[in-house]
DNA sequence: CCTATCTTGTGAATCAATTCACAAGCCCCG
DNA sequence: CGGGGCTTGTGAATTGATTCACAAGATAGG
């Protein structure tokens, strides 16, 4: 398959959202122009981007809402679920733990590790905290397909090292720092710094 | 001048990271070759990226580390502090509140608003939480630069609205859903559904 | 069954971002 | 003070993403 581009990709997470809304809404057909509105983009662009998957809709017509959410879903791989540990239990780490927005989409949290031994053997939302050390084995026993880094940057890239270690292939962290991973590991980070930056930047810039 | 890319943006903000590393690292001087591996791009793509702003380095030698420290500062608007509220204080609001990265980079955060009366009242971390409603009055008596936007998706879109509505002109969401406000306000979104969804399709779509 | 009206799917054209490649400038050394 | 070795800054070329524009289907109504 060709590489679909980034921009490409979220915008597909926008158009399953709006594909539930329309279907919780009642809507069994909708169009590439009505897609685009509600995404601040063009019937061409929405388009464009499911065609690189397939051919989905009938001229003429549209989309069948409740096809076109499922084709997405499986598109975007959400049909199935993954299991998610979170490694550092701080605030941000306690707050994604029991962030509801990853169990709804199917990412369920079946891990909990940290590296601070006060830590380590706490419950925390019907999990156990245990030691960092611990994940390779854990992971050989009931593999583990995504690894939240919650730690500090400091702690960011050893935290890192040993998820690789451990066999886990993708990763999404949120320290503010650029992580280095081998090629075959999926690394997606949210970089909350450079967030509020571009915040700074585009407010200082108001003509 | 010039209108600059996002993504040129988003890479300032590393160069201004990598740069204070250096700095306390003791170097005085940087190539954009040195800048580019850093960050995993090209020395070209560096240059480029700082002419849009002016011309920085010396041929043959580089540039002044603390010199261009100082002028990434300037322009990402880092050189004067930004009064931040927090729209929201469940976990995801608390966690924010107490990041140290947002201190660090000049956001003070001055206040913090909810529209559970339960949690009105409260003090966290020096503040009292606040009701929504008077964040208009707060703002006209002591202005404020951005609002951080961490309520539950249903009650994003409301929240933006009293926002946007005492006159706050920078918004910073967490909220999972596509946002409206009105073209002089400055919005940038911070989806982790999208981001993780991202990471769901990048892991199906490995060869 | 024919016509009018929609809306998709997609090459072609345009617009934007990145990379190339090299002249220009600077430092150092002999 | 002149030549060699670096590295910047930037037009030109390339690569990538978005928008345009229209033929190809599909439906509905008479």
């Amino acid at each position: 398959m060709k590489r679909i581009a980034d921009s490409t990709v979220r915008r597909l997470s926008l158009y399953l959202r709006f594909l539930e809304e329309f279907e919780n809404a009642g809507l069994t057909t909708v169009s590439s122009d009505e897609l685009a509105a509600r995404g601040g983009t063009t019937s061409a662009q929405v388009r464009k981007d499911l065609s690189f998957f397939g051919s989905f809709g009938k001229r003429g017509l549209g989309y069948q809402v409740a096809e076109l959410t499922q084709r997405m879903r499986r598109i975007l791989g959400l049909e199935r679920d993954w299991r998610v540990v979170i490694v550092g239990v701080g605030k941000i780490g306690a707050a994604l733990a029991q962030y509801e927005g990853f169990r709804q989409r199917g990412f369920r949290i079946v891990g909990l590790y940290d590296s601070d031994p006060a830590k380590i053997g706490r419950e925390m939302y019907n999990l156990t905290v245990r030691s960092i050390a611990s994940l390779a084995a854990d992971n050989r026993e009931r593999p583990v397909d995504i690894a939240v880094i919650a730690v500090p940057a400091t702690a960011a890239q050893r935290a890192v090292d040993q998820v690789v270690g451990a066999g886990i292939m993708g990763i999404m962290s949120f320290a503010p720092i650029q992580l280095h991973v081998p090629a075959d590991v999926t690394l997606n980070t949210v970089n909350m710094a450079m967030e509020l930056e571009r915040l700074s930047f585009a407010l200082s810039n108001k003509e």
